[in-house]
Formats: C-alpha cells, structure tokens, sequence
RNA sequence: GGCCCGUUCGUCUACCGGUUAGGACACCAGAUUUUCAUUCUGGUAAUAGGGGUUCGAUUCCCCUACGGGCUACCA
C-alpha cells in the first residue's frame, strides 16, 4: 500500500544550470527511476528580480541534453499545475493567512530601511523571538492599529513565528538524524510585501499540492530545513512531510569552497551543462556539451561525484545507474571537481561509443571547420580509426581533417633536413610501384613499400616520416598506411608528388 | 560571532571492529607503436590530532584542529 514516489526537481530560472545542480536533477532522477516513480520539474521563480529570460528553456534544454526527461513539467504539464510557481501566486497568501490565524506566524511591517538600520546599530542582528518584541509587528502593536495599518495596505510580510527552544529533529536520507534548536532559528518571512511567497512557504505548500515523497537539495539547505519541519507540522502535519536528502555540494579544484561559474574561466573548464549566454550581461559560461563531452560521459562522471556502487566499475550508463542507485551509498563530503578525470570518463565513453552514433555529431564538427562530408560509409570509418585518440569530440576536426582533405600544411622543417635525392628517387618509384598495386590495403601497401626500400637500400625509417607529413601534414596521426588505405591510391599519390617538391 | 554539516593517497573513492588499507584520475618509470596519441606493465603516495570503548580500531563515542555551508522581503 506504498504510495507512489514522487521526486521534484525546483530549479530557479536564474542562470545557468551548474554541476552541482545537475547532480542534484540526476540523483532526483535515479531515485524515482529506480523505484518507479515520477520525476517532476518545478520551477521556482517568485523573486521577479533574479528572473532572467530564457533560463528555464535552458535548463529544459540541459535535461534533454542529458537525457533525465520529467514525466511533469512546465513544458509538459501534469495532474498537479501549474508548474511554475509564479503562475500558483494565488494559492499561497491562504496558507500564510492561516499560519496567522493559528498563531504560527505574524505581519511585520518594518520597512527595508528600518531593518537595515537594526542592522548596522546590532552586530548579527536577526528577525528572531528576542528581537521581534522590538519590531513594528502584530505581535507588539494593538490590534486596532494592526487592522488600521493592512486597511491602509500598508507595505507588510509575514513572519514565521519560531518556538522558544524546541529541538527540531528530522531523519535526512544521507546524513542520518539532524538536530536543530528552534531559538538558534530567525523568524523567516513566508509571504513577501508583493504577495510572493518566499522558497520556504512554497516549497513546502507546492511539495504539498503535488504529493511529493522524497524531496533532494543541496547541503547548502539544511540550517533552512527546521523552517519547513515547522511549516509542515503547522501546515500539514509531519506524516505527510517529504523524506529529505540534503546532497553533498560540489567544491572547487582548488583551495576549497563552493564551486562557482567563475572557477571555470579561472581555470579552464565548463562549470555548465550547456552553453549559457547571459541575456543581461551578454557573457558567456562554457558548456561541457559543447567543450565535446558526450551526454553518456557528463552523466556517468556527475553520479560518481558523491556516489559509487561499492564495487571498482566506474564506467555506467544512465541505465545501469537507475538500477544500481541507492540512496545509502551516496556521501555526506563534498567533493573536489577534477576535470582530468572528467576527460578521462569522456574518453572512455569515446571509446566505447560506436562509429555510427558519434557520426551527427561529429559531421557537424567538421562542418564547422569547413569540412564537408558528404560519404557516411567514410565518415564512419575515419571515426573508427581515430576514436581511441579523442579525449572530447572537439578532438576529431583536428584528429581526422587531413582525412578528408590535403593537409594546407607540411611540417617542412621536420622532413627537409635529412631529405636527400636517394629519397627523393625513393618516392618516385614508390609512386611508380603504387599505380600498379592491385590491392590497396594497409597491409599490402606496408608490404610493398618496404620492398621498395630494401630494393632502394634505403631503412624504412628514413622514409617512414617523410611518408606521414606527406599525407598527414604533421608528426602524428594514426598508422601512415592505414590513412593512406582511407584516403585511396589517388589522393594518396597526389600528396606524394605534391610534397616531393616541397621537400625539395 | 552563532548554528549546522563534514574529514582515508594531490584528486574521486573502497573497507560498514581483525586487510600487506584496495581501485581510478594525475604523476613517475619501462614496454609496444619506426610519429603523436592510445594501449600494456610496474612504481611513488592516505586513515587530521588527542583521548576513550574494545582482546583489537580507518571503522563506535568524546574533545580539539581543519574545511565547508547557512546566518536576505535570493533560491
């Protein structure tokens, strides 16, 4: 008689979507997966001045990425909408109202000047029970001038009354039992003077509204937590209350703290998922999609930041992680981001992935280099042959252009100061005996070339470089005679004659 | 300052009272590849400190230190 689980996502559209909160969106996912059942996205945008168009498609746009699709959304809808929570407005105000009227909560009617100036006159000044009977509030003003002052719409919110010292104590799926005193607490505001509700009314009446079971955020939510313990035991009674699971955040690579969009640019690398231009600011913040990493990969090396299956694999797909996840293996440190390894888990997944799956995504690669692949049996097989070299996709264009063109050019320096006309004849009868091969695979032409060499008393060696910067440009690339078995007798004679002359 | 959370190689981590403390990334060395990369083999490297509990603590408890988070009409 289990109720069906239900998971939330409640990202705020105010940006780009970061390591950490995709971690937190793919565990959300794992658990309602792996338990059967349903991953809902809210959206939590009731401060209108952090709102910045465009972030929620782009956070929409990141779990497709990713492949972590809600079954409810803003997009998608569902039984319990709206899923934005400033299109739900309305539904809060009367559940603030009835904290008051039970006595769990009060109006407060300083203004932003008079707190600010408590603040500067008190050293840690908070909202709290050994403040508030020194604040304009319903608690300390007579009811008739409290009336007076909503009659005249005077400018309020409303505060959550706190408990003199009541311990709060509620089970957290990864850290176990978590005490807090209620007096250490401030009075919150729940209801913000334009009617909003702060993320602290809503996330407990919208996790009501929409029967959530389990609710995932990050650590940095838990001194917050014993507000919505009280809200729910006030609200709706703690039996109903979501099971909570504060994540582990994501720390710099370096020295230590939260890791933040920032860090990236210090040090090289995407903080986010995607590509995030700020509409505001025009700036723009790297994404790991578009630094080359494959969706497989940047899942597979999220969830093991913070979690592992107790046995040594590391490599996993989203799959694989649905059916292994569970919640008591996930860690209560946080964790350093180390790029190197990321790249190391994208390489892997390179590896793994086959020719046919890379091949959309690589074609566009190339495409942005100006290179146009029309051949899709030959695309596959220049991706076959040099996939295991590629750390991100944005490897390939570099790894396979000379397969697809003649290099534009030559590493002279590195071949002409030990070329000689002993080489030279060398590569003319090489073209000779080329034209009149029947077979033209790497290891006939192997073969053949090294016959010509001892036939010319000359060390394979010698020529073997001299052969790759001709077809290749440059001191790398894979096997000589595998590229030159690709790119066929023609082209393969045509860079040869071509670079004779430069080597000249 | 107050409150809360955390602490195993440089980094991510395994061990849930008895192990030569294991793996991966990174690093170093060797092999393969007549390029570069890949790949393979090997190596360096850790239980923050102090008290308990226990026959025995990385593991359980306490204290200290260190790190982190929160302390808004932001989430």
């Amino acid at each position: 008689m289990s109720k069906k689980i239900r998971v939330r996502f409640a990202p705020s559209p105010t940006g780009g979507l970061h390591l950490g909160g995709v971690r937190t969106v793919l565990y959300n996912y794992l658990f309602a997966r792996h338990y059967g059942g349903d991953f809902i996205l809210r959206i939590e945008d009731t401060d209108q001045s952090r709102f910045v168009p465009g972030a929620e498609k782009y956070i929409m746009d990141c779990l497709a990425w990713c492949g972590l699709e809600p079954d409810e959304s803003p997009a998608k809808g569902g039984a319990y909408g709206p899923y934005r929570q400033s299109e739900r407005k309305s539904s809060y105000k009367q559940y603030a109202d009835q904290l008051i009227k039970d006595g769990y909560a009060y109006y407060a009617f300083d203004t932003a000047q008079e707190l600010e100036a408590k603040r500067i006159a008190i050293p840690n000044f908070q909202y709290s029970l050994i403040t508030r009977s020194a604040m304009k509030n319903s608690l300390t003003l007579a009811t008739g001038e409290v009336e007076q002052l909503l009659h005249a719409q005077t400018p309020h919110v409303i505060r959550i009354k706190m408990p003199a010292n009541e311990d709060i104590t509620f089970t957290d799926m990864i850290r176990g039992e978590v005490t807090f005193n209620s007096s250490q607490a401030d009075d919150k505001v729940l209801l913000k003077a334009d009617g909003m509700p702060t993320y602290h009314l809503a996330v407990v009446v919208d996790d009501f509204l929409m029967k959530i079971t389990h609710a995932f955020r990050g650590e940095e939510w838990l001194p917050s937590a014993p507000v919505h313990i009280l809200l729910w035991k006030y609200l709706f009674g703690l039996d109903k209350m979501p099971q909570w699971a504060h994540l582990p955040l994501i720390l710099k690579p370096d020295g230590n703290g939260k890791l933040s969009k920032r860090d990236g640019d210090r040090l090289g690398f995407p903080v986010f998922a995607m590509n995030w231009i700020d509409p505001r600011t025009n700036e723009l913040t790297k994404g790991f999609k578009e630094l080359g990493f494959l969706p497989e990969a940047f899942v597979n090396l999220l969830a093991m930041l913070g979690w592992n299956d107790g046995t040594e694999q590391e490599i996993f797909s989203l799959e694989e992680l649905v059916t292994k996840f569970s919640m008591d293996r996930v860690h209560k440190g946080g964790a350093k981001f180390d790029y190197e390894k990321a790249k190391w888990y994208n390489h892997e997944w390179i590896k793994r992935m086959d020719a046919g799956s890379l091949k959309s995504e690589v074609r566009r690669l190339l495409q942005q280099q100006g290179i146009e692949v029309n051949d899709d049996h030959y695309l596959e097989k220049v991706i076959t042959l040099v996939k295991d070299r590629c750390h991100v996709l944005s490897d390939f264009p570099q790894q396979s252009s000379f397969l697809f063109a003649a290099p534009a050019q030559y590493d002279v320096d590195s071949v002409k100061p030990k070329w000689n006309e002993q080489k030279q004849l060398f590569f003319a009868e090489a073209i000779r005996q080329f034209e009149l091969m029947q077979q033209w695979d790497a290891a006939d032409l192997e073969k053949e070339f090294k016959e010509i060499a001892a036939a010319n008393q000359i060390k394979p060696g010698d020529v073997l470089m001299p052969l790759r910067v001709m077809l290749v440009g440059g001191k790398f690339g894979p096997a000589v005679f595998d590229i030159a078995a690709l790119i066929g007798r023609e082209a393969t004679i045509e860079r040869i004659k071509k670079a004779i002359k430069m080597f000249a």
